[in-house]
DNA sequence: AACGAGTGAATTGTTGAACAATTCTGCTGT
DNA sequence: ACAGCAGAATTGTTCAACAATTCACTCGTT
């Protein structure tokens, strides 16, 4: 019967793949994206009329991406008035962190004995991270340490939890694009990384929570410090 | 400047209730409405035609309505399908739990000194419950029950939990309805809110949260339990 | 020159119809 | 009983139109 149950699993998860792509989800894919690596920056207001011809898509279409986007609090929507590139204001993102703060170490606290596959894809990312400094590419130092959050996150063997962190780190890419001169703002966390990954690894996972504590407070001192000077983008 | 800066945030928090009514949110007021009050049963298939004609409304608002429905996990979405009333796996009431626990108990010990006013809410929240028990009305000891909860989550202090919170419970009366004689679900658990209300009160929080920790286990293993044996609703 | 009112242009909100793509239904024949 | 097939029903998407609202600009007044 095993056997059996596995075709059914590996069934489902290749089912969404195939068949499920409505216009709207893979244009909604597409502004995502470009939101995310900066190509939109936050304030710019998305009309109906040029996304629709750039895109190729009727507007009803388009709205529903929007909606979409909207809900992912990525765009904010103003009645008659269009949709925009959100732009965070300092206590949103404080906030942000607030929510990490509660996710992350109470992933870590509560865990009773984590998956060995999830501990290690933390030293994957860990890994990851130290490769990309060591090229100097800042851009993949970044996402590494991303991805070394939503393995926290993912501690917590929580699917929903995995979702909500997702879109969280989404949102502070927003914060972080607004700002200058932050190339290398997660260099120096590296190392706290890899010291976290092996006290989880050990079994230390309050020792590893105060650390993420810490690493958590002084990363939202200096975005918020940083984010402060130019609230509404660096060109403002 | 005290003054000024007062007006302004009145002005803020009343302008979506002035200008701000898309008929497409209203639609999903509309269903979420109904969804959560039991009236649309999980499972039920919500077909655009019928739905529109009834709340005469075009087919692409209704559309754009049932997006944001489907994206707060009241409705399924299936490609060329159509869109239903969500039902509940058991490993999504246990994840929605394992979540709950988290938010809960984590806002409760991650907090400082929590605002007095939201202390005061909890203790209100208990008294509604405690009275609504006396008057045999057991939904309104549900409500209760919930608002007691969401009291719980906003200690955190995070307009984010608060959010997700909300969302979490509105999903979980999804798993509520599908359930035979459970109106005394939540009786027994008012003396325990109480406790914790107090123990709060007392600024010993730490102590609160272990109780509730108990509290979601037993509700949980309780509800999952009854789930159970019947997961596509009492009529199947 | 600064400022407010007002007018027209541009954009969004919403609807209805149309057609393509897919699924559902019921029939038929074996 | 069951596989296959045709037609009906439903969803996916687009287009065109109009109402409602906001934006941008001019104009006249001070």
């Amino acid at each position: 019967m095993g056997t059996a149950e596995d075709w059914v699993e590996l069934l489902a998860s290749d089912r969404e793949s195939l068949d499920r792509t409505s216009t709207a989800e893979r244009v909604a894919d597409l502004l995502r994206q470009r939101v995310l690596e900066g190509g939109l920056a936050p304030g710019t207001r998305l009309s109906e009329e040029s996304a629709g011809r750039a895109l190729a898509v009727s507007r009803n279409t388009l709205r529903e991406a929007f909606r979409l986007l909207v809900h992912e609090r990525l765009l904010v929507h103003e009645f008659h008035r269009g949709v925009f590139v959100r732009v965070l204001s300092v206590d949103e993102v404080v906030d942000l962190y607030r929510v990490r703060r509660l996710l992350e170490t109470g992933a870590l606290r509560n865990s009773e004995e984590p998956a060995p596959e999830r501990v290690a894809d933390l030293g994957r990312a860990v890994d990851e991270g130290e490769r990309a400094a060591r090229d100097r590419e800042w851009h993949e130092v970044g996402t590494a340490n991303m991805r070394f959050h939503q393995a926290v996150a993912s501690l917590a063997g929580s699917p929903r939890v995995d979702e909500t962190m997702r879109q969280l780190l989404a949102e502070l890419r927003l914060a972080f694009h607004v700002m200058p001169g932050l190339r290398e703002f997660h260099e120096p966390y590296l190392e706290n990384n890899r010291r976290i990954a092996e006290l989880v690894g050990a079994g230390h996972r309050a020792e590893a929570a105060n650390r993420l504590d810490e690493y958590l407070d002084a990363a939202e001192t200096q975005l918020v410090a940083e984010y402060r000077r130019c609230p509404g983008g660096p060109h403002r």
